[in-house]
DNA sequence: AATTATATTGAACGTCGTTCAGTATTGTGC
DNA sequence: GCACAATACTGAACGACGTTCAATATAATT
């Protein structure tokens, strides 16, 4: 058969999304495959080829919305709070939680890898910018003075801490150091990190 | 042809070892493959499967030789010097510059995955704690009065985010950020979270 | 109804990890 | 020196993978 046009392009595009999600987030990224997303949607891997470049570009994809979710569900958090340290602390408690939520997906984000002389497009490194802005955005009030270099440079060590404890929480390392609690780690790294920062 | 004998098991299993570290050094995790081996040591795929129980089995080898290094490289680093704060400082520094040096044996240490059901076997976790307890020990004076457990946790806080700067500092993710100096961007994060720890 | 255009297929290619029956070599006992 | 058992090693086979593209079936147009 052909062109039976049941679905566009874009509705294609969509149903491939949500399935590899669907796949990721029950059994890991490797789970995903060409083939068993094909006929997830009812639909060969000739097609998926039509709608994707190949399977790092859906990927990409896929992570482009983790990503989205994940900047959604931090202002969220953010919303109801006042006092600048506190919207600091919840921005690095969120993320825990985002993670811990969505291992899989989260960890597809950071893992994947293109090949070496293929760089991610703009628009997906502008996602990636965006998260480390929220967290200078937040610093800004607590930075009297400082340079906007200093605020990058903070911003960069407290989102690079955060995103540590997550992958060493997710390895099950920190239960191999005698870890305990995750947010407690999170709450004392960024705790004595600004307690130094702000002097 | 059977029994050759042209080498022991023993010997077998270091050439496997080490021709795996030269096809993950110079191309990545991702070139190593049972076939390429198993011919860079003149056997074939069969004989791999005599000495390591699979390829995960093979890749916590590797990678437990990379902690070893990474280990030893840490000490040295450290026999020079007095000053506790300085051989914090240089922990991480260290860290950083041996990720530098091997960036794909580092990844493969923190991405490697066994399969869910799996745990890494005890002395692998042994490896894993002993770096933890490096910067425990370092800890300790500059920790006066304080429990083991509070100790326990600032490690844990140091030695994630330094982990957590080297895995976006590999992904690009940094110069995304706008961050130049990653070494910088360590001592920065080492010193503020010391300056708050030890109050 | 015939023709053109396009949406979709699925077989094909080369690769992968893993297994294991079979084969070639060595050591042992005579 | 010879037969036999024990062992070291092979490599074909299996199922799954990403990717491609000639072939085909349907829809749109004439």
């Amino acid at each position: 058969m052909a062109r039976r046009s049941d679905h566009s392009r874009e509705e294609i595009r969509k149903m491939a999304l949500e399935a590899a999600e669907k796949l990721i987030a029950e059994q890991g990224s490797k789970a995903l495959s060409a083939r068993k997303l094909a006929s997830a949607i009812g639909y060969t891997v000739g097609t998926l080829y039509l709608v994707f470049e190949n399977l790092d570009d859906l990927i990409l994809q896929v992570n482009a919305r983790t990503l989205d979710r994940l900047h959604a569900r931090m202002l969220e958090a953010l919303a109801p709070l006042d006092d600048p340290t506190e919207r600091i602390l919840m921005l690095g408690h969120s993320y825990i939680a985002f993670a811990d939520a969505h291992p899989h997906h989260w960890e597809l984000v950071f893992e994947h890898r293109l090949p070496p002389e293929k760089e991610p497009p703009q628009w997906y490194k502008d996602k990636v910018r965006r998260m480390f802005a929220l967290v200078e955005t937040e610093l800004e009030p607590l930075a009297a003075g400082r340079g906007s270099k200093a605020i990058t440079q903070a911003a960069a060590a407290l989102w690079s801490g955060v995103h540590g404890i997550c992958i060493l929480a997710i390895s099950k390392q920190l239960d191999v150091a005698g870890v305990d609690s995750v947010q407690d780690l999170t709450h004392s790294l960024m705790r004595n990190y600004l307690k130094g920062f702000v002097g």
